[in-house]
DNA sequence: TACTCACAG
DNA sequence: GGCTGTGAGTA
């Protein structure tokens, strides 16, 4: 006799209630060694050729092939390349180069590399991640193909509800495996179903002895060579692990990477499974099996899930010992229900409570997590699949070596780096998703030995049809020049040079791409019309005639020529004046478009005294500066 | 809303 | 350790 019902097995169908039959089937896919593996594949090695992945001077990614010379993450560069007598193949990131909207890559370039012309300095370029993305994209894509029922954890993960998938492959498709095509009872089965001969409550039948030969991909867990299928939930799990084998499969072939999988009833045991054997393996954890997993494998709460930090030790440090974080001595302690654990765990916060050992956790937390706790150690809590939006924020970002940013012209290459990237990155996304996004805030962040400045946008409307890096480097340069007034050349106080330097987008609005642009940025065209003062409200043809004196960094339309050339050089001048001002050698450390610029200062002598601040060019022209049409108040 | 902390890969 | 992202908490 099953212990499951028809409801139990009918509930796997649903989006939106899976995870909570008992029958439910969740797994978790990993790519492994990612970054390793990506740059293996981009430039032509095999899977034996010890790859590592390098940012600056560390590893970030250590290929399996290389794992054998005791590589790890931590390593740096040099010390790997001795351990492993030189063996190990490098491959750098691809970066930016300050003042350069786009990123490359420069193969056989890095700090290993004694060539002095081959190196890759950090205080001229930006680490980019975008090719491990596009592949991540493509990894996605794949499973998306197969499955509705995805969740992008990260980068390199995802979950899958494989619930409505069995449930139709049990019972509505006709390929479970050969050894069941001419399974008679299986037949019975779906024939109950079909003719809706079922009370929803009833128990399922027996499973088939037919069906007990299913063959499931990968290794199920299973130390003691007890049996495998005995009733509905492991039948759903082979089916699962063949569809998941499927999916890897699709991945490995169509792109080249390798993958490790758990599958199990939830989200949590699913990652434990997938974590288990690497590279390229599965491991099924049935759930007649999971308390001999978490125990026999010695797993503690750490091992979880936003458990791994300081909350997971502290909760250690309550149950009185690392050692009986242990999942068994949660499970075995308060075998009835979670009220006793959240009384234990309230009484020795209190115990602790002069002690400074518990600082994230209070009495506020406990019952949730003590309900949390107590379904973990059953390998019972039941997490939904979360399906993402599209994005919630998106940052690019420099931490500064210390001749990195030393001025206001350094800062603004960067930006125009962080531009490129941002940009880059929402038109991929734009392509994939057919939508346009735009982003409504943007933040600028500076980050100094003593304090942290921020400026943010309040609504950034661009009126182009298409993002351009030029939106991002209008405000950013607008940020960063109130920043830069502010904290620097006004009160010319301490500011420079910079620790850390970065752009964050959020608050997007997404539209579908089949409404007309006009459609999508005709009432945006509005509200440029209204909140800016100095630009009149006029139509189609004549904005035409303003824009012959718009200055295209800022946006800001001018009526006469004479202002428009005065703003432009206002804008080198505001540029170069620190440079020019304080520290000399900073000119050894510009790239070439900033040399250009520098020297086409001294051709023009520019050193008469250019209209100072923003504010002084605002006060000219009536109160608001054109710039405001990228702004409400 | 602005900012910090915690966590993750 | 550097880079990117999310979510909770606090004031």
């Amino acid at each position: 006799m099953s212990q499951f019902t028809w409801k139990d097995l009918i509930q796997l169908n649903s989006d939106s209630k899976s995870y909570l039959s008992p029958l439910s089937c969740m797994a978790h896919v990993d790519v492994n060694a990612f970054f390793a593996q990506a740059e293996q594949i981009r430039c032509g090695y095999t899977r034996d050729d010890p790859i590592v992945c390098v940012q600056w001077n560390s590893i970030i990614a250590v290929s399996y092939a290389a794992r054998k010379y005791g590589i790890s993450r931590l390593d740096t560069i040099g010390s790997a390349m001795e351990k492993s007598g030189n063996k190990l193949i490098p491959i750098h990131t691809a970066v930016f180069r300050r003042g350069e909207d786009y990123w490359q890559y420069h193969d056989g370039c890095g700090s290993w590399n004694s060539d002095k012309s081959k190196q890759i300095p950090a205080n001229l370029y930006k680490v980019s991640l975008d090719p491990y993305r596009r592949e991540s994209r493509k990894i996605f894509r794949i499973f998306r193909k197969h499955s509705d029922r995805v969740e992008k954890a990260s980068v390199d993960e995802v979950f899958l509800d494989l619930g409505k998938l069995c449930f139709q492959r049990l019972l509505t498709e006709d390929i479970i495996s050969k050894s069941t095509e001419n399974c008679e009872s299986l037949g019975i089965l779906r024939e109950i179903f079909q003719q809706g001969e079922y009370n929803i409550d009833s128990t399922l039948p027996t499973v088939p002895e037919e069906l007990k030969l299913l063959n499931f991909v990968g290794d199920v867990y299973n130390p003691e060579n007890k049996p495998l299928i005995e009733d509905w939930d492991d039948v759903i799990f082979a089916i699962g692990s063949q569809l998941v084998g499927e999916m890897r499969d699709d991945i490995e072939d169509s792109l080249g990477f390798t993958t490790s999988a758990g599958i199990a009833r939830t989200k949590y045991v699913a990652k434990l499974g997938s974590n288990f054997k690497k590279p390229d393996a599965q491991t099924v954890i049935l759930n007649k099996y999971v308390q001999d997993f978490l125990d026999g494998e010695s797993f503690d709460i750490t091992s979880f899930w936003t458990f791994g930090g300081k909350i997971g030790n502290e909760i250690c440090t309550l149950l009185k010992t690392p050692e009986t974080g242990s999942i068994k001595f949660i499970r075995e302690n308060w075998p009835d229900g979670p009220q006793g654990l959240h009384n234990y765990l309230n009484k020795r916060i209190l115990e602790l409570s002069n002690t400074n050992e518990i600082q994230t956790l209070d009495s506020s937390k406990t019952e949730a997590l003590s309900q949390k706790l107590y379904d973990i150690s059953r390998g019972k809590f039941l997490l939904p699949l979360n399906e993402k939006p599209i994005v919630k924020s998106m940052m690019s970002n420099k931490n500064m070596r210390k001749d990195s940013c030393c001025n206001i012209i350094h800062a603004i290459s960067w930006i125009e780096v962080f531009s490129g990237e941002l940009t880059a990155r929402i038109k991929e996304l734009e392509q994939e998703y057919s939508k346009l996004i735009v982003p409504k805030t943007v933040v600028l962040l500076a980050t100094t030995l003593k304090k942290k400045v921020y400026r943010k946008t309040g609504h950034f409307i661009h009126n182009h049809s298409e993002l351009t890096p030029k939106d991002f480097i209008q405000i950013g340069t607008k940020l960063m020049q109130d920043i830069d007034n502010e904290n620097y050349g006004a009160k010319n106080s301490f500011f420079y040079p910079l620790l850390n330097l970065s752009i964050t987008i959020s608050n997007f609005e997404i539209f579908d791409t089949n409404k007309t642009i006009v459609d999508m940025f005709g009432n945006h065209a509005k509200i440029l019309t209204k909140t800016t003062n100095n630009t009149k409200e006029v139509e189609g043809g004549k904005q035409e005639e303003l824009n012959l004196f718009c200055c295209k960094f800022c946006n800001i339309n001018f009526e006469t020529n004479k202002e428009f050339q005065e703003h432009k050089d206002f804008h080198v001048a505001l540029k170069l004046s620190d440079a020019m001002n304080g520290i000399s050698e900073d000119s050894k450390n510009l790239t070439i478009g900033e040399r250009r610029l520098l020297l086409n200062k001294k051709r023009k002598n520019f050193d008469k005294t250019p209209p100072k601040t923003n504010k002084k060019s605002k006060g000219k022209r009536g109160s608001t500066p054109g710039i405001l049409s990228f702004f409400s108040k």
